[in-house]
DNA sequence: CCAAAAGTGTTGCCCTTACACCCATGG
DNA sequence: CCATGGGTGTAAGGGCAACACTTTTGG
Protein backbone atom coordinates (compact mmCIF):
# COMPACT_ATOMS: atom_id res chain seq x y z
CA UNK A 1 0.00 0.00 0.00
CA UNK A 2 2.05 2.84 -1.40
CA UNK A 3 0.93 6.48 -0.17
CA UNK A 4 1.01 8.75 -2.88
CA UNK A 5 -0.41 12.35 -1.63
CA UNK A 6 1.46 15.49 -2.58
CA UNK A 7 2.54 18.16 -0.46
CA UNK A 8 2.65 21.74 -1.04
CA UNK A 9 2.68 25.21 0.51
CA UNK A 10 0.56 28.14 0.38
CA UNK A 11 0.94 31.79 1.54
CA UNK A 12 -1.92 34.04 2.09
CA UNK A 13 0.76 37.46 2.53
CA UNK A 14 -1.19 41.06 4.18
CA UNK A 15 -0.21 44.10 3.65
CA UNK A 16 -1.66 47.58 4.37
CA UNK A 17 -1.10 50.29 2.50
CA UNK A 18 -2.87 53.51 4.34
CA UNK A 19 -4.32 54.98 1.31
CA UNK A 20 -6.04 51.95 0.38
CA UNK A 21 -6.43 49.66 3.28
CA UNK A 22 -5.90 45.88 3.51
CA UNK A 23 -4.14 44.00 0.69
CA UNK A 24 -3.57 40.47 -0.06
CA UNK A 25 -0.58 39.22 -2.74
CA UNK A 26 -2.08 36.77 -5.32
CA UNK A 27 -0.93 35.36 -8.35
CA UNK A 28 -1.88 34.77 -12.00
CA UNK A 29 -1.24 31.26 -12.92
CA UNK A 30 0.75 30.58 -16.03
CA UNK A 31 -0.50 26.67 -16.00
CA UNK A 32 -2.75 24.26 -15.79
CA UNK A 33 -5.30 23.43 -13.57
CA UNK A 34 -6.95 26.59 -13.33
CA UNK A 35 -4.26 28.24 -15.65
CA UNK A 36 -4.55 32.09 -15.71
CA UNK A 37 -6.68 32.44 -12.45
CA UNK A 38 -5.24 33.97 -9.91
CA UNK A 39 -4.36 32.31 -6.97
CA UNK A 40 -2.21 32.37 -3.51
CA UNK A 41 1.73 31.99 -3.95
CA UNK A 42 2.87 29.19 -3.43
CA UNK A 43 3.64 25.15 -4.89
CA UNK A 44 5.27 21.90 -3.63
CA UNK A 45 7.66 21.38 -0.96
CA UNK A 46 10.99 19.92 -2.41
CA UNK A 47 11.95 16.22 -1.24
CA UNK A 48 14.35 16.85 2.18
CA UNK A 49 13.05 20.48 2.31
CA UNK A 50 11.26 22.15 5.64
CA UNK A 51 8.03 23.66 5.20
CA UNK A 52 9.08 27.15 6.29
CA UNK A 53 11.75 26.80 3.84
CA UNK A 54 9.43 25.79 0.55
CA UNK A 55 7.11 28.92 1.69
CA UNK A 56 10.07 31.41 2.14
CA UNK A 57 11.65 29.70 -1.23
CA UNK A 58 8.09 29.96 -3.93
CA UNK A 59 7.46 33.50 -2.46
CA UNK A 60 10.99 34.77 -3.22
CA UNK A 61 10.64 32.71 -6.35
CA UNK A 62 7.04 33.65 -7.93
CA UNK A 63 6.71 37.19 -6.52
CA UNK A 64 10.32 38.43 -5.60
CA UNK A 65 9.36 39.02 -1.87
CA UNK A 66 11.11 38.39 1.52
CA UNK A 67 8.05 38.39 4.06
CA UNK A 68 8.70 40.35 7.46
CA UNK A 69 6.71 38.17 9.55
CA UNK A 70 5.74 34.30 9.08
CA UNK A 71 3.47 31.99 10.99
CA UNK A 72 1.94 28.65 10.03
CA UNK A 73 -1.55 28.81 9.85
CA UNK A 74 -3.88 25.56 8.63
CA UNK A 75 -3.31 22.77 7.29
CA UNK A 76 -5.93 21.57 4.01
CA UNK A 77 -6.37 18.39 3.44
CA UNK A 78 -9.77 17.64 1.43
CA UNK A 79 -8.70 15.08 -1.03
CA UNK A 80 -10.41 16.81 -3.69
CA UNK A 81 -9.14 19.75 -3.59
CA UNK A 82 -6.98 19.59 -6.17
CA UNK A 83 -8.61 18.07 -9.20
CA UNK A 84 -5.34 16.35 -10.22
CA UNK A 85 -4.62 14.24 -7.58
CA UNK A 86 -4.75 14.15 -3.62
CA UNK A 87 -2.60 17.23 -2.58
CA UNK A 88 -2.51 19.00 1.15
CA UNK A 89 -1.69 22.03 1.39
CA UNK A 90 0.58 23.65 4.64
CA UNK A 91 -0.78 27.38 4.42
CA UNK A 92 1.23 29.95 6.11
CA UNK A 93 0.15 33.58 7.50
CA UNK A 94 1.95 36.56 6.44
CA UNK A 95 2.67 40.24 6.59
CA UNK A 96 4.42 42.74 5.18
CA UNK A 97 5.49 46.43 4.49
CA UNK A 98 3.99 46.79 0.51
CA UNK A 99 6.61 49.58 0.40
CA UNK A 100 9.58 47.60 0.82
CA UNK A 101 9.05 45.58 -2.23
CA UNK A 102 8.70 45.40 -5.70
CA UNK A 103 6.74 42.69 -6.79
CA UNK A 104 7.53 40.81 -10.05
CA UNK A 105 6.35 37.73 -11.14
CA UNK A 106 8.48 35.51 -11.73
CA UNK A 107 8.74 31.22 -12.05
CA UNK A 108 5.34 30.15 -12.93
CA UNK A 109 3.75 33.18 -12.02
CA UNK A 110 2.10 35.08 -14.99
CA UNK A 111 1.71 37.97 -12.97
CA UNK A 112 1.51 39.49 -9.39
CA UNK A 113 -0.34 41.92 -7.71
CA UNK A 114 -2.22 43.37 -4.80
CA UNK A 115 -5.71 43.08 -3.66
CA UNK A 116 -7.98 44.66 -1.72
CA UNK A 117 -9.10 42.46 0.60
CA UNK A 118 -13.04 43.42 0.10
CA UNK A 119 -12.36 42.87 -3.27
CA UNK A 120 -10.65 39.73 -4.50
CA UNK A 121 -10.75 37.86 -8.05
CA UNK A 122 -12.40 34.44 -8.29
CA UNK A 123 -9.74 32.08 -7.23
CA UNK A 124 -8.27 28.59 -7.68
CA UNK A 125 -8.97 25.79 -5.69
CA UNK A 126 -9.88 26.19 -2.08
CA UNK A 127 -7.52 29.49 -1.54
CA UNK A 128 -10.64 31.03 -0.92
CA UNK A 129 -11.43 29.14 1.94
CA UNK A 130 -7.51 29.49 2.75
CA UNK A 131 -7.86 33.38 2.46
CA UNK A 132 -11.01 33.63 5.16
CA UNK A 133 -9.21 31.43 7.59
CA UNK A 134 -6.23 33.99 7.27
CA UNK A 135 -8.44 37.09 7.67
CA UNK A 136 -10.23 35.14 10.40
CA UNK A 137 -6.40 34.69 12.19
CA UNK A 138 -5.47 37.70 11.22
CA UNK A 139 -8.94 39.71 12.72
CA UNK A 140 -8.27 37.20 15.74
CA UNK A 141 -4.27 38.27 16.35
CA UNK A 142 -4.70 42.11 16.55
CA UNK A 143 -6.99 41.68 19.70
CA UNK A 144 -3.51 40.39 21.31
CA UNK A 145 -0.77 41.02 19.78
CA UNK A 146 0.46 44.61 18.11
CA UNK A 147 0.61 43.47 14.73
CA UNK A 148 0.94 47.13 13.06
CA UNK A 149 4.77 46.28 13.43
CA UNK A 150 5.07 44.39 10.74
CA UNK A 151 2.32 46.36 8.70
CA UNK A 152 3.35 49.96 8.92
CA UNK A 153 6.29 51.30 8.16
CA UNK A 154 9.58 51.76 10.28
CA UNK A 155 8.12 55.38 11.58
CA UNK A 156 4.48 55.99 11.16
CA UNK A 157 2.55 58.64 12.57
CA UNK A 158 -0.33 57.49 15.25
CA UNK A 159 -3.25 57.58 12.98
CA UNK A 160 -1.99 54.99 10.51
CA UNK A 161 -1.52 52.05 13.63
CA UNK A 162 -5.20 53.93 14.58
CA UNK A 163 -6.95 53.83 10.96
CA UNK A 164 -5.11 50.01 10.33
CA UNK A 165 -6.96 49.25 13.81
CA UNK A 166 -9.91 50.79 12.40
CA UNK A 167 -10.17 48.82 8.98
CA UNK A 168 -9.02 45.50 10.56
CA UNK A 169 -12.17 46.14 13.60
CA UNK A 170 -14.43 47.42 11.01
CA UNK A 171 -15.45 50.32 13.11
CA UNK A 172 -14.06 53.19 14.96
CA UNK A 173 -11.75 53.86 17.36
CA UNK A 174 -11.99 56.42 20.36
CA UNK A 175 -8.71 57.67 19.63
CA UNK A 176 -7.64 58.76 23.21
CA UNK A 177 -8.74 55.92 24.82
CA UNK A 178 -6.60 53.66 22.27
CA UNK A 179 -3.49 56.25 22.53
CA UNK A 180 -3.56 55.52 26.61
CA UNK A 181 -3.79 51.92 26.15
CA UNK A 182 -0.81 51.75 23.56
CA UNK A 183 0.78 53.70 26.15
CA UNK A 184 0.50 52.04 28.93
CA UNK A 185 2.12 49.24 27.06
CA UNK A 186 5.10 51.76 26.48
CA UNK A 187 6.14 49.45 23.38
CA UNK A 188 5.74 53.13 21.34
CA UNK A 189 8.54 55.28 21.23
CA UNK A 190 8.26 59.03 19.89
CA UNK A 191 10.41 60.37 17.14
CA UNK A 192 11.41 64.11 16.77
CA UNK A 193 10.17 64.40 13.19
CA UNK A 194 6.74 64.84 12.19
CA UNK A 195 5.30 64.22 9.07
CA UNK A 196 2.92 66.00 6.78
CA UNK A 197 0.41 63.77 4.75
CA UNK A 198 -1.85 65.62 2.50
CA UNK A 199 -3.54 68.29 4.56
CA UNK A 200 -3.67 68.75 8.53
CA UNK A 201 -1.54 69.70 10.96
CA UNK A 202 1.74 67.58 10.83
CA UNK A 203 1.80 64.60 12.53
CA UNK A 204 4.48 63.14 15.48
CA UNK A 205 6.32 59.95 14.11
CA UNK A 206 6.21 56.66 16.39
CA UNK A 207 8.32 53.52 15.86
CA UNK A 208 8.03 50.47 17.45
CA UNK A 209 10.32 49.60 20.53
CA UNK A 210 10.57 45.45 19.91
CA UNK A 211 12.71 44.81 22.29
CA UNK A 212 10.02 46.08 25.14
CA UNK A 213 7.53 43.55 23.71
CA UNK A 214 9.23 40.93 23.53
CA UNK A 215 10.31 41.36 26.93
CA UNK A 216 6.66 41.96 28.00
CA UNK A 217 5.38 38.85 26.00
CA UNK A 218 8.09 36.71 27.54
CA UNK A 219 7.02 37.72 30.79
CA UNK A 220 3.36 36.44 29.55
CA UNK A 221 2.13 39.56 29.53
CA UNK A 222 -1.84 39.70 28.09
CA UNK A 223 -2.36 42.13 25.18
CA UNK A 224 -5.82 42.74 25.02
CA UNK A 225 -6.17 45.56 23.05
CA UNK A 226 -9.93 45.01 22.00
CA UNK A 227 -12.66 42.77 22.66
CA UNK B 1 10.86 15.56 -10.49
CA UNK B 2 9.11 13.28 -8.46
CA UNK B 3 8.11 14.03 -5.12
CA UNK B 4 8.46 11.76 -2.14
CA UNK B 5 6.80 12.54 1.09
CA UNK B 6 4.67 11.06 3.47
CA UNK B 7 1.64 12.27 5.07
CA UNK B 8 1.01 11.24 8.53
CA UNK B 9 -1.39 12.33 11.02
CA UNK B 10 -0.99 12.66 15.19
CA UNK B 11 -2.79 13.04 17.81
CA UNK B 12 -2.30 14.62 21.70
CA UNK B 13 -5.27 13.21 23.28
CA UNK B 14 -5.78 15.02 26.60
CA UNK B 15 -7.77 13.86 29.48
CA UNK B 16 -8.80 15.04 32.89
CA UNK B 17 -8.90 12.91 35.93
CA UNK B 18 -9.86 14.75 39.14
CA UNK B 19 -7.73 12.33 41.18
CA UNK B 20 -4.59 12.24 39.13
CA UNK B 21 -4.47 15.66 37.09
CA UNK B 22 -4.50 16.48 33.26
CA UNK B 23 -3.46 12.85 31.26
CA UNK B 24 -2.10 12.10 27.91
CA UNK B 25 -3.09 9.26 25.35
CA UNK B 26 0.13 7.45 24.17
CA UNK B 27 0.81 4.28 22.68
CA UNK B 28 3.27 1.65 22.69
CA UNK B 29 4.91 0.85 19.31
CA UNK B 30 4.56 -2.32 18.16
CA UNK B 31 6.75 -2.11 15.27
CA UNK B 32 10.52 -0.12 14.08
CA UNK B 33 11.90 2.33 13.91
CA UNK B 34 11.49 3.25 17.74
CA UNK B 35 9.78 0.37 18.48
CA UNK B 36 8.81 -0.51 22.22
CA UNK B 37 8.84 2.98 22.77
CA UNK B 38 5.77 5.26 23.79
CA UNK B 39 4.37 7.77 20.80
CA UNK B 40 1.44 9.62 20.61
CA UNK B 41 -1.22 7.68 18.28
CA UNK B 42 -1.09 8.28 14.89
CA UNK B 43 -0.27 6.75 10.80
CA UNK B 44 -0.29 7.46 7.51
CA UNK B 45 -2.72 9.14 5.39
CA UNK B 46 -4.81 6.99 2.97
CA UNK B 47 -5.52 8.04 -0.27
CA UNK B 48 -8.12 10.01 -1.13
CA UNK B 49 -9.00 10.04 2.65
CA UNK B 50 -9.29 13.43 4.48
CA UNK B 51 -6.91 14.49 7.62
CA UNK B 52 -9.67 14.67 10.13
CA UNK B 53 -11.09 11.37 9.01
CA UNK B 54 -7.53 9.95 8.91
CA UNK B 55 -7.18 10.83 13.20
CA UNK B 56 -10.13 9.58 13.57
CA UNK B 57 -9.67 6.68 12.55
CA UNK B 58 -6.26 5.87 13.88
CA UNK B 59 -7.41 7.04 17.09
CA UNK B 60 -10.42 3.84 16.72
CA UNK B 61 -7.64 1.58 15.45
CA UNK B 62 -4.70 2.33 17.87
CA UNK B 63 -6.75 2.75 20.48
CA UNK B 64 -10.38 2.19 20.56
CA UNK B 65 -11.92 6.05 21.37
CA UNK B 66 -13.15 8.32 19.84
CA UNK B 67 -13.40 11.46 20.84
CA UNK B 68 -15.21 14.41 22.00
CA UNK B 69 -13.54 17.42 20.66
CA UNK B 70 -10.76 17.73 18.17
CA UNK B 71 -9.12 20.29 15.98
CA UNK B 72 -5.80 20.43 14.28
CA UNK B 73 -2.77 22.30 15.81
CA UNK B 74 0.51 22.12 14.06
CA UNK B 75 2.07 20.78 10.78
CA UNK B 76 5.59 19.66 11.29
CA UNK B 77 7.35 19.13 8.33
CA UNK B 78 11.45 18.94 9.57
CA UNK B 79 12.67 16.54 6.73
CA UNK B 80 14.45 14.69 9.16
CA UNK B 81 12.08 14.17 11.89
CA UNK B 82 11.43 11.10 10.77
CA UNK B 83 14.73 8.48 10.18
CA UNK B 84 13.52 6.56 7.71
CA UNK B 85 12.13 9.40 4.94
CA UNK B 86 11.17 12.77 4.71
CA UNK B 87 7.87 12.74 6.30
CA UNK B 88 5.36 15.36 7.84
CA UNK B 89 2.58 15.15 10.37
CA UNK B 90 -0.33 17.11 10.44
CA UNK B 91 -0.76 17.05 14.67
CA UNK B 92 -3.82 17.14 16.30
CA UNK B 93 -5.60 18.35 19.47
CA UNK B 94 -8.28 16.58 20.90
CA UNK B 95 -9.81 16.24 24.64
CA UNK B 96 -11.78 13.38 26.38
CA UNK B 97 -13.67 12.47 29.40
CA UNK B 98 -11.02 9.20 29.96
CA UNK B 99 -13.58 7.48 31.73
CA UNK B 100 -16.19 7.27 28.61
CA UNK B 101 -13.65 4.54 27.12
CA UNK B 102 -11.62 1.53 27.78
CA UNK B 103 -8.88 1.93 25.68
CA UNK B 104 -7.25 -0.89 24.50
CA UNK B 105 -4.20 -1.87 22.04
CA UNK B 106 -4.83 -2.52 18.77
CA UNK B 107 -3.68 -2.57 15.40
CA UNK B 108 0.01 -1.58 15.55
CA UNK B 109 0.22 -0.44 18.80
CA UNK B 110 1.51 -3.36 21.53
CA UNK B 111 0.18 -0.84 24.72
CA UNK B 112 -2.02 1.95 25.12
CA UNK B 113 -2.41 4.08 28.62
CA UNK B 114 -2.84 7.73 29.96
CA UNK B 115 0.45 9.18 31.10
CA UNK B 116 0.51 12.50 34.12
CA UNK B 117 1.33 15.28 31.63
CA UNK B 118 4.15 16.06 34.35
CA UNK B 119 5.68 12.71 34.26
CA UNK B 120 5.77 11.51 30.65
CA UNK B 121 8.26 8.59 29.22
CA UNK B 122 10.43 9.37 26.65
CA UNK B 123 8.99 9.33 23.10
CA UNK B 124 9.30 8.63 19.76
CA UNK B 125 10.11 11.07 16.66
CA UNK B 126 9.60 14.41 17.85
CA UNK B 127 6.53 13.41 19.28
CA UNK B 128 7.71 15.32 22.56
CA UNK B 129 8.24 18.34 20.94
CA UNK B 130 4.40 18.13 19.68
CA UNK B 131 2.83 17.81 22.64
CA UNK B 132 5.19 20.68 24.24
CA UNK B 133 2.74 22.73 21.28
CA UNK B 134 -0.55 21.17 22.68
CA UNK B 135 0.30 21.52 26.50
CA UNK B 136 0.63 25.51 25.31
CA UNK B 137 -2.54 25.56 23.35
CA UNK B 138 -4.32 24.08 25.95
CA UNK B 139 -3.20 26.82 28.65
CA UNK B 140 -4.30 28.99 26.21
CA UNK B 141 -7.30 27.80 25.43
CA UNK B 142 -8.38 27.78 28.80
CA UNK B 143 -8.12 31.52 28.98
CA UNK B 144 -10.40 32.17 26.63
CA UNK B 145 -12.68 29.71 26.28
CA UNK B 146 -14.15 26.50 28.84
CA UNK B 147 -12.09 23.85 28.23
CA UNK B 148 -13.69 22.14 30.46
CA UNK B 149 -16.66 21.11 28.62
CA UNK B 150 -14.91 18.43 27.00
CA UNK B 151 -12.71 17.05 29.64
CA UNK B 152 -15.44 16.86 32.91
CA UNK B 153 -18.17 14.78 33.17
CA UNK B 154 -21.43 15.64 32.39
CA UNK B 155 -22.87 16.52 35.45
CA UNK B 156 -19.55 17.76 38.11
CA UNK B 157 -19.42 19.27 40.93
CA UNK B 158 -17.84 23.19 41.10
CA UNK B 159 -14.68 21.47 42.98
CA UNK B 160 -13.85 19.45 39.53
CA UNK B 161 -14.02 22.88 37.09
CA UNK B 162 -12.31 25.01 39.84
CA UNK B 163 -9.51 21.81 40.45
CA UNK B 164 -8.99 21.77 36.42
CA UNK B 165 -8.08 25.05 36.16
CA UNK B 166 -5.95 25.37 38.95
CA UNK B 167 -4.31 22.15 37.25
CA UNK B 168 -3.88 23.99 33.96
CA UNK B 169 -2.76 27.28 35.08
CA UNK B 170 -0.39 26.05 38.03
CA UNK B 171 -1.68 28.25 40.98
CA UNK B 172 -4.41 29.13 43.22
CA UNK B 173 -7.77 30.46 42.27
CA UNK B 174 -10.16 32.35 44.76
CA UNK B 175 -13.19 29.93 44.83
CA UNK B 176 -15.85 32.59 45.34
CA UNK B 177 -14.43 34.86 42.64
CA UNK B 178 -14.59 31.83 40.25
CA UNK B 179 -17.84 31.01 40.58
CA UNK B 180 -19.14 34.93 40.30
CA UNK B 181 -17.39 35.11 37.12
CA UNK B 182 -18.45 31.77 35.65
CA UNK B 183 -22.00 32.42 37.05
CA UNK B 184 -22.21 36.10 35.03
CA UNK B 185 -21.27 33.78 31.60
CA UNK B 186 -24.43 31.96 32.95
CA UNK B 187 -23.24 28.70 31.00
CA UNK B 188 -23.97 26.98 33.71
CA UNK B 189 -26.82 24.65 35.22
CA UNK B 190 -27.50 23.58 38.61
CA UNK B 191 -28.75 20.35 39.24
CA UNK B 192 -31.21 18.95 41.79
CA UNK B 193 -28.66 16.58 43.00
CA UNK B 194 -25.54 16.02 44.60
CA UNK B 195 -22.45 13.82 45.19
CA UNK B 196 -20.27 12.76 48.27
CA UNK B 197 -16.71 12.70 47.58
CA UNK B 198 -14.06 11.16 49.88
CA UNK B 199 -15.24 12.94 53.11
CA UNK B 200 -16.56 16.69 53.58
CA UNK B 201 -19.73 18.12 52.88
CA UNK B 202 -21.58 16.51 49.82
CA UNK B 203 -21.57 19.03 46.47
CA UNK B 204 -24.46 20.07 44.25
CA UNK B 205 -23.84 19.23 40.86
CA UNK B 206 -23.93 21.08 37.79
CA UNK B 207 -23.62 20.47 33.96
CA UNK B 208 -22.68 23.04 31.26
CA UNK B 209 -25.31 25.03 29.10
CA UNK B 210 -23.77 24.36 25.57
CA UNK B 211 -26.76 26.05 24.10
CA UNK B 212 -25.70 29.34 25.92
CA UNK B 213 -21.93 29.04 25.46
CA UNK B 214 -22.48 28.85 21.47
CA UNK B 215 -25.05 31.52 21.27
CA UNK B 216 -22.94 33.78 23.28
CA UNK B 217 -19.91 32.21 20.97
CA UNK B 218 -21.22 33.72 18.09
CA UNK B 219 -22.15 36.92 19.18
CA UNK B 220 -18.35 37.47 19.30
CA UNK B 221 -18.31 37.30 23.42
CA UNK B 222 -15.16 37.31 24.53
CA UNK B 223 -14.46 34.30 27.26
CA UNK B 224 -11.82 36.16 29.41
CA UNK B 225 -11.49 33.60 32.40
CA UNK B 226 -8.05 34.81 33.68
CA UNK B 227 -5.54 36.83 32.59
C1' DC C 1 -10.35 82.29 7.10
C1' DC C 2 -11.68 77.68 6.12
C1' DA C 3 -10.93 72.74 5.90
C1' DA C 4 -8.53 68.88 7.47
C1' DA C 5 -6.27 66.11 10.53
C1' DA C 6 -3.57 65.92 15.10
C1' DG C 7 -3.38 66.44 19.79
C1' DT C 8 -5.02 66.29 24.54
C1' DG C 9 -7.96 65.03 30.32
C1' DT C 10 -11.56 64.05 33.23
C1' DT C 11 -15.31 61.50 35.16
C1' DG C 12 -18.33 57.75 36.26
C1' DC C 13 -19.15 53.06 36.25
C1' DC C 14 -18.14 48.36 36.31
C1' DC C 15 -15.47 44.76 36.96
C1' DT C 16 -11.88 42.52 39.50
C1' DT C 17 -9.77 41.33 43.45
C1' DA C 18 -8.98 40.62 48.25
C1' DC C 19 -10.63 38.51 52.05
C1' DA C 20 -12.92 34.63 56.35
C1' DC C 21 -16.37 32.19 58.34
C1' DC C 22 -20.10 28.73 58.65
C1' DC C 23 -22.19 24.26 56.90
C1' DA C 24 -22.93 19.32 55.94
C1' DT C 25 -21.23 15.01 56.08
C1' DG C 26 -18.40 10.58 57.51
C1' DG C 27 -15.62 8.46 60.65
C1' DC D 1 -16.37 15.97 68.03
C1' DC D 2 -13.06 16.28 64.57
C1' DA D 3 -11.53 16.45 59.89
C1' DT D 4 -12.65 17.38 55.31
C1' DG D 5 -14.29 19.74 51.66
C1' DG D 6 -18.49 22.83 50.18
C1' DG D 7 -20.83 27.01 50.21
C1' DT D 8 -21.39 32.04 50.56
C1' DG D 9 -21.01 38.32 50.45
C1' DT D 10 -18.92 42.74 50.73
C1' DA D 11 -15.95 46.65 50.12
C1' DA D 12 -12.21 49.16 47.88
C1' DG D 13 -9.47 50.26 43.88
C1' DG D 14 -8.20 50.09 39.11
C1' DG D 15 -9.24 49.87 34.44
C1' DC D 16 -12.20 51.08 30.64
C1' DA D 17 -15.38 53.68 28.00
C1' DA D 18 -17.65 57.93 27.05
C1' DC D 19 -17.04 62.36 25.79
C1' DA D 20 -15.37 67.81 22.81
C1' DC D 21 -12.49 71.35 22.12
C1' DT D 22 -8.02 73.40 20.67
C1' DT D 23 -3.87 73.40 17.60
C1' DT D 24 -1.31 73.36 13.41
C1' DT D 25 -0.86 73.37 8.86
C1' DG D 26 -2.13 74.18 3.56
C1' DG D 27 -4.92 76.23 0.34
Amino acid sequence: MKQDIKVSVDAVVFGYDPDHGMQLLLIKRRDEPFQKMWALPGGLVLDGESLDDAVNRELKEEAGIRVNYLEQLYTFGKPTRDPRNHAISVSYFALVRPKDFQISAQSDAEDVAWFDIQKLPKLAFDHKEIINVAIKRLRGKITYEPVGFELLDKAFPFSDLENLYQALLGREIDRRNFKKKIAKLSILEALNETIQRKSGRPAQLFKFNRKKYFELKEKGYNFDFFA
